[in-house]
DNA sequence: ACGACCCGATTTTTT
DNA sequence: ATCGGGTCGT
């Protein structure tokens, strides 16, 4: 084994073995796409453990699942499997999940807490706004959401943001946010970012347990360095405390979350916030052709604040990047679908799933969806909306979550009338005031006598019934393990699954739900099955919450079929294909024009460089004269982001047209801006 | 109470 | 084009 690890340690290029050899003491590894980042950091957990490093010490945070289960995989791959299931790899998400699993109790809350999602924040939001006899019609409860958000993300707690006021709305959003914090504790609820926070919370207000967890973590690695917001960085620091034996790992120029709090200073400044910090850069890429880096490189170039690298690769320069105009969206999507399948014509060394079509916003994955399906081809799409997955699976999920917790009035307001059981508006209104009078959760209001008396006949029989489905499902769900056949026979019980076929009017659809509902139901049994001991139904929501899109949907029966990838710039990063289309470089699309706007073009200009380094042999760029926004034609210009390719790597299909040099220039970001506001302005 | 219909906003990006 | 939210008729 341990000659292994050696050998394997010796066949990386000098920087990388700098990062695997240093493990003592802050280190700051700036890994530019494609140069071999999660090899550098499996190598160097192994080769830590190799030398001796107990792995239960080593704690590795990611910002997605599937990241986890990579390093996890490739760890695997390099060391015992008892070792590699030792170290602790997860989401910052799912690592605050466990301590609170432990610790949640000293604030107050229950260990059955749920976790509120977007839908249920806009409801407390909502609910908030009525609480303070507010006027819920001239408030803007997403954007509330948002800022909320934003607050929380900065670590400002509603005291602060209520002392802040610098703008008149700021104040009535303060008093939204203060409210929603109480409505969210009454409910034993947290949000995704209570989770952050309040571990934060709990290390600050109680050292001994912050030490606790300090004597247990004694080696940190946090991946994705550069998308880390205040509070992860403040959890980072915490228990890395004076020993610092903390490797970050990221990319400064492929930063592209700062929407969502994400602070770019994090990873600018590492040297700084961890004094005597190493910094090492990886600049070879073993991913592109030299004519794909190079156009990378000037992309980035002109960045402002970042630390500089310059990716190079031993490849051979390959091909030039294509870039292509179409009429409109059909075109578009036509002429990708047709180069593609002329390409696997005439190079059998080419899958279908060779190749990846990215787009700057989800909509867009319409016409490509269309043009393959209507050449016989099932693209994966990756991260999608898949809305019609959603709702009806989320509402499974409502009844489960009141199980666990009834005190979660969230999900008994989504389910109350999932399917009509004979309580409408009026006794829902009625419900609410009674909840709010005794001060009791609504789900036991729901059962009380007071409640039923004020009810009609229906009313009466649906309230009933879905509340002695409850109560009994409590009792059953209280003994862990048999998750699927509990859960359906619940659904079954409370109305739902029975009620499905009502719900939605013709046959195809309805069924097509309630497939969906059983796929989901099935899925509990799958879980189980991966759980060594019986899972509790609470493990298997906390664990559902915390999935992202891709992670419910993916494992689906034909998964490793040969199919090509349908993707958004955002949902790519980290993968790789041999030939990318990227579609829709319009403006106003990309960069996106609230990016413009809001004077986001950095980012915006991060993102196309993520976009291009996706590519390993081939590069094609489209643009559209016309698209469809919100059901009207809409003429489009190219975007201002083609001008920053290098012109003696670009080739130009007839109809493309050139980009002025000039414009391009130098393109200092105001500059950019400038131009890109006249000519939204000019239209 | 509930379903049918109309209207208006909506399109970044997601743990 | 498609969703939720609101209104209206049963």
């Amino acid at each position: 084994m341990a000659q292994d690890i050696q050998s394997i340690v010796s066949k990386l290029n000098p920087p990388q073995q700098d990062a695997v050899y240093h493990i003592e003491g802050p280190l700051l590894v700036l890994a530019g796409a494609g140069t071999g980042k999660t090899r550098v950091i499996t190598c160097r957990i192994a080769w830590m453990i190799d030398r001796g490093i107990a792995p239960d010490s080593i704690l590795g945070m990611t910002f997605t699942n599937k990241a986890a289960r990579e390093m996890k995989e490739r760890l695997c791959g390099m060391i015992h499997h008892q070792h590699a299931e030792k170290v602790t790899l997860g989401t910052f998400h799912s690592f605050c999940a466990r301590i609170l699993r432990r610790e949640i109790e000293v604030l107050g809350f229950t260990k059955s807490y749920t976790i509120a999602d977007e839908a249920d924040q806009n409801g407390i939001v909502k609910q908030a706004i009525v609480d303070l006899g507010m006027a819920s019609l001239e408030l803007d409860t997403e954007r509330i959401t948002a800022q909320i958000g934003s607050w929380k993300n900065k670590m400002i707690e509603p005291e602060d943001a209520v002392n802040l006021d610098f703008h008149p709305d700021d104040r009535v959003n303060a008093k939204i946010y203060s409210r929603y914090q109480q409505i969210l504790k009454n409910q034993n609820m947290l949000d995704f970012d209570d989770m952050l926070i309040f571990v934060h919370k709990i290390w600050k207000e109680k050292p001994e347990i912050l030490e606790k967890y300090r004597e247990t973590y004694k080696y940190l690695l946090v991946d994705e360095y550069q998308d880390t917001n205040t509070i992860q960085f403040m959890l980072v620091k915490m228990l890395a405390g004076d020993k610092m034996n903390l490797c970050v790992v990221g990319d400064d120029d492929q930063s592209i979350y700062g929407w969502r709090g994400a602070e770019l200073e994090n990873i600018l400044n590492f040297p700084q916030y961890f004094p005597g910090a190493k910094v090492i850069k990886l600049e070879q890429n073993y991913r592109s052709t030299n004519k794909i880096l190079n156009a990378a490189n000037s992309v980035i170039a002109g960045s402002s604040s970042r630390f500089g690298k310059s990716l190079w690769s031993s490849r051979g320069d390959g091909e030039n990047i294509r870039i292509a105009g179409l009429s409109n969206s059909d075109e578009e999507a036509a002429y990708v679908v047709s180069t593609i399948e002329r390409i696997v014509a005439n190079n059998p060394e080419f899958n279908l799933s060779d190749f990846a079509v990215l787009y700057r916003s989800n909509h867009l994955s319409r016409s490509f969806e269309q043009a393959f399906r209507r050449r016989g081809i099932r693209p994966r799409l990756i991260g999608g909306q898949e809305f019609f997955k959603r709702k009806e699976v989320r509402d499974a999920v409502a009844y489960l979550r009141l199980i666990i917790n009834p005190r979660d009035d969230q999900s008994l307001l989504r389910i109350i009338a999932v399917p009509p059981r004979g309580i409408g508006d009026k006794a829902i209104d009625t419900l609410k005031e009674m909840g709010k009078e005794k001060k009791l959760p609504l789900s036991e209001i729901l059962g009380s006598e007071d409640y039923l008396s004020s009810l009609s006949a229906a009313g009466k029989k649906g309230a009933t019934e879905l509340s002695g489905a409850l109560n009994k499902y409590i009792e059953r769900f209280s003994e862990a393990g048999e998750l699927m056949d509990k859960v359906e026979s619940f659904l079954e019980e409370a109305g739902y699954l029975h009620g499905l076929q009502r719900l939605y009017k013709n046959r195809e659809e309805s069924e097509k739900r309630r497939d969906n509902v059983y796929e989901f139901i099935n899925y509990t049994a799958l879980y189980e099955k991966s759980k060594t001991s019986p899972p509790t139904l609470t493990e298997f929501i906390e664990s559902y919450s915390l999935m992202d899109e891709n992670d419910r949907t993916e494992d689906d029966d034909d998964n490793d079929m040969d199919r090509p990838s349908l993707s958004t710039v955002h949902a790519s990063k980290g993968l790789e294909f041999p030939v990318v289309f990227l579609v829709g470089l319009e403006h106003g699309i990309f960069p996106n024009e609230r990016a413009v706007l809001e004077n986001n073009l950095d980012e915006e200009r991060r993102l196309f460089y993520v976009a291009v380094t996706r590519a390993k042999d081939m590069l094609f760029i489209t643009h559209s004269q016309e698209r469809m926004r919100y059901g009207k034609g809409n003429l489009q210009r190219p975007s201002e982001f083609l001008a920053l390719l290098p012109e003696n790597l670009v080739e130009r299909s007839e109809k493309a047209p050139r980009y002025s040099r000039q414009a391009a220039g130098y393109m200092s970001d105001d500059e950019v801006a400038e131009a890109l506001r006249k000519m939204i302005d000019s239209i």
